[in-house]
DNA sequence: GCAAAAGTGTTACCGGTACACCCATGT
DNA sequence: ACATGGGTGTACCGGTAACACTTTTGC
């Protein structure tokens, strides 16, 4: 029966999330990694993962590996789509949906981090990653790249309050090339999702800058 | 373990993908959809799917499916992603991987697909689909127009020569509104991606209208 | 000649880009 | 006063949209 009309003539496998969790700092684009908890590929550096449990989806799956990894709930996570090369993993056939997160990078919970091995690093100065996970990596910015273009990011990325230097600074490290600051703050002010807070921050320069919110 | 350490404490599940074909005919675009072959919702409208094979991939499947009932090699697919709700498949917990694929809808094989009791629907005169097929239907038709708007679709649903007008008119159907000629044709020719052939197509209008192909 | 589809041209506007310029303030 | 980062203004260009117009040909 060539297309199968039972499902019990079937093979199973393992199906797994791994997530690609992207933060901000230091105007810089980062990523945080982990070393794997077991054997194939034990301690190399990868995303963080887990297997899908049987009462939950694959989003589910995502939300409950970043709670336990980052130690934060509502994170902002989108799917970037399944990962399912037969010998993709040595260790048996798993089928992965790979996912990125945007995370503040200052609310995160270090403790549990530190817990797992965690450690962030800038974008293209990653080491190399297990199985297929650069590739997963390479698709997650250029899905984050595509978002960032039809919405303004930040919110997620950045504090609760900033200045629009340091928005300019975030979207120039997601597309490695430098926004021209008058005509960035125009395109800001046509879209009239932000608005100003009244204070400034004064860490950068003598006048200060005004920090902003998302409304 | 919360995060799990082994693979085999780990649980199993079907892993399947599902197809969403478009075609193109009569000034609309198309759906080829399949009474289910097997419980439950037996009968009932379905995208064509199939279970994935221990020695190939999630696309290698779909591709494998797609020449089983259409009939055709090398068809354009791309991924929509992963569905997974626990619950979504009352016959077991499958996960399925759903695709999306453009074929010309006068080559396939109809053969095959008389075979399977598949049936052309126009898009929005579907019959009520299985499990959350119709949730892949509108995610696939998103992909669609997002790929539309970035390159000139055509080239894998239309015929080999095909005149400017039936393109305008894929394009009125693929996003539901009418483009206007003159800008259409006007956007046309700066792509530079089609010739003209010799010919004309004189079916419907005295005058004809050239033949176009890609380059 | 006229209807009907194919195909061209004209104009206005909007968004993006480049770049020059002004502002506030601590030293 | 001046250096530094924050913030504004202007002039141009290309693509898009709206729409009027011309061409071809069978009836």
């Amino acid at each position: 029966m060539i297309l199968g009309e039972k499902y019990n003539e079937e093979l199973k496998y393992f199906v797994a999330v791994d997530c690609v969790i992207f933060g901000y700092e230091d105007d810089e684009l980062k990523l945080l990694l982990y070393p794997r908890r077991f054997e194939p590929h034990y301690k190399e550096w990868s995303l963080m993962g887990g297997f899908v449990q049987p009462d939950e989806s694959c989003d589910a799956a995502a939300q409950r590996v970043l709670q336990l990894t980052v130690g934060l709930t509502d994170i902002y996570l989108e799917q970037i789509g399944g990962f399912s090369a037969p010998n993709r993993d040595p260790g048996g056939r798993v089928v992965s949906i790979a996912y990125y997160a945007l995370v503040k990078i200052n609310e995160y919970k270090k403790s549990l981090v530190s817990e797992y091995g965690g450690r962030w690093f800038t974008l293209n100065k990653t080491p190399n990653l297990v199985l297929d996970h650069e590739q997963m990596v390479k698709e997650a910015l250029l899905k984050l790249r595509l978002k960032a273009t039809y919405e303004l990011v930040g919110k997620e990325l950045l504090p609760e309050k900033f200045t629009l230097t340091q928005l300019n600074n975030l979207y120039n490290a997601i597309f490695k090339k430098t926004f021209d600051q008058g005509n960035f703050r125009k395109k800001l002010a046509s879209l009239k999702v932000l608005e100003q807070t009244g204070e400034k921050d004064t860490s950068n320069s003598k006048r200060g800058a005004y920090y902003y919110k998302f409304k």
